[in-house]
DNA sequence: CCTGGAGTTGTCCTA
DNA sequence: TTAGGACAACTCCAG
């Protein structure tokens, strides 16, 4: 009788599992572990969305364990040492794990990955997470890729698409004392700001088959033009998922290749598959480029003039009270719900990095803090692109106007609405734009905009100018 | 090594 | 009202 532990990181699901496979394998029992570990991440620990998600995640797992035969241990202490006491506590002989590409994370699981091995153990990582590890995927020259486009088309030519992995039936676990309970990890928070995401979420792997099959078959035809729309359901959702495994990118382009689909739906189709690439190739910016999560990639922005860091102007911001309607909604929507829609997160990117002139980190610890789908790959690549110093970042010039953006793109104001509740009082005319009605504005308790837009993108385009130039 | 086409998501002014 | 062009230049990448 030979046990494998599996240890299960940002993997939590039982379907499409390769470590979790592997030890079914090779093995008679496992022992699927969970340890907590926030520390050996820094310095991007979870913050307290994330954790949120990562208590109800851990949840569901472990339900779905046990309808297997076995449970989720849980731990919390450093790594290697948790690990090497229940390698002796269940005579296991084997250690099994899906990879993570953050820099931190690489570094502690290469370094546990050898002194596991030192000790004899049998430990070995998985690809779950991505359609292609980082190094797969190379410029002619042997490079990595700094522009989306050609490293999606060299990514999708050589892509396979295979079946996901079926989920294990039964699991013959191994008997070890001394699992805490999930509670004992501390992940919620201690002030109830969450009922919010309890009414917009449900993690854990057991719905998102049937949330991915849902959007296939309703949404996916629309995609290409509703995914912009912040009041409609017109994008995925399926971002925290994703960042906690409970789907992997290789369940999703099976899904997509095995639907049948009319020519329209074929296009949307293309569409929010390459939102999935963006996913893939800002883990391989991120691996090869590792010092992007606190610097420019360009070094060319390290001179840029930044306002002075100002905490008046950015708990505005945080607090949803800019004065700017789309601004202001959706940083209430993801205080709310710990989400944003995608549209409105660049929107509120570009105001405070161009228009507040706020260093991009401030906006990125914000979302680090406060998204369920807090991920550093994605994380980094956005705010880096919105900045402008970023890969294949976006033309200095190009400026979001947050009016003329809300006028287009929620144009009777519902979303603005629905989060400002202050601006019902404004016909659809004036909703993006309640200045332009001091007596209502007063009257709508409602602040005045923070700062001048025409101003402070004229003084962007200005340092902008300066630097790239 | 050289060449040339191309690069997620925009805004504003002018005619 | 709407459509077109300016806004810069640079780097990336394939051939």
């Amino acid at each position: 009788m030979s046990t494998a532990i599996v240890w299960f990181r940002r993997d939590l699901r039982l379907a499409d599992n390769p470590a979790l496979r592997a030890a079914l394998q090779a093995h008679d029992r496992v022992l699927p572990v969970y340890i907590h570990a926030p520390d050996e991440e820094a310095p991007w620990q979870p913050g307290a969305a994330s954790r949120w998600w990562l208590h109800h995640s851990l949840t569901a797992l472990d339900a779905a364990l046990r309808g297997r035969g076995t449970a989720l241990y849980v731990a919390a202490g450093e790594s290697l040492p948790v690990l090497r006491g229940l390698l002796s506590a269940s005579s296991a002989v084997a250690v099994y794990w899906n990879r993570l590409y953050e820099p931190a994370v690489i570094a502690r699981d290469t370094t546990l990955k050898k002194a596991l091995r030192d000790d004899g153990i049998d430990a070995q990582s998985f690809n779950a997470n991505l359609l292609f590890e980082p190094w797969e995927i190379a410029t002619a020259q042997q490079t990595p890729y700094k522009v989306f486009t050609p490293f999606w088309r060299n990514a999708r030519a050589r892509l396979q698409v295979r079946p996901p992995l079926p989920a294990p039936r039964r699991i013959d676990g191994a008997e070890v004392a001394g699992s805490l309970s999930i509670d004992r990890l501390a992940l919620l928070p201690t002030i109830a700001w969450d009922a919010g995401f309890a009414e917009s979420w449900k993690p854990g792997e057991a719905g998102v088959a049937g949330h991915l099959r849902r959007f296939c078959a309703e949404a996916i035809g629309d995609y290409p033009s509703a995914r912009d729309l912040p009041d409609r359901p017109g994008t995925s959702r399926l971002s925290p998922h994703l960042h906690f495994g409970e789907l992997s990118p290789m369940q999703i382009a099976w899904t997509l290749q095995e639907s049948s689909m009319s020519a329209k739906q074929k296009g949307g189709a293309e569409k929010f598959f390459s939102e999935i690439g963006w996913r893939e190739f800002s883990h391989h910016l991120l691996y090869h480029f590792p010092h992007t999560a606190l610097e420019n990639l360009n070094p060319r922005f390290d001179g840029f003039a930044w306002a002075a860091g100002d905490e008046r102007l950015l708990r505005r911001w945080q607090q949803g009270r800019t004065g700017i309607p789309i601004v202001d909604a959706g940083m209430r929507e993801l205080w709310t719900t710990g989400w944003m829609h995608n549209r409105v997160r660049m929107l509120v990117a570009s105001f405070l990095t161009k228009n507040l002139r706020q260093h991009w980190l401030h906006g990125a610890r914000w979302f680090w803090d406060t998204l369920v789908d807090a991920d550093l790959p994605n994380n980094t690549q956005g705010w880096q692109w919105t900045a402008g110093c970023g890969a294949d970042a976006a033309p200095y010039f190009r400026v979001f106007n947050p009016v003329t953006q809300g006028e287009k793109f929620d144009a009777k104001g519902d979303y603005v609405r629905r989060w400002v509740p202050e601006l019902r009082l404004f016909p659809d005319t004036l909703v993006h734009r309640p200045w332009q009605d001091p007596v209502r504005l007063r009257a709508s308790g409602y602040p005045q905009p923070i700062v001048d837009l025409a101003a402070s993108r004229a003084r962007a385009l200005t340092e902008y100018a300066r630097t790239a130039g």
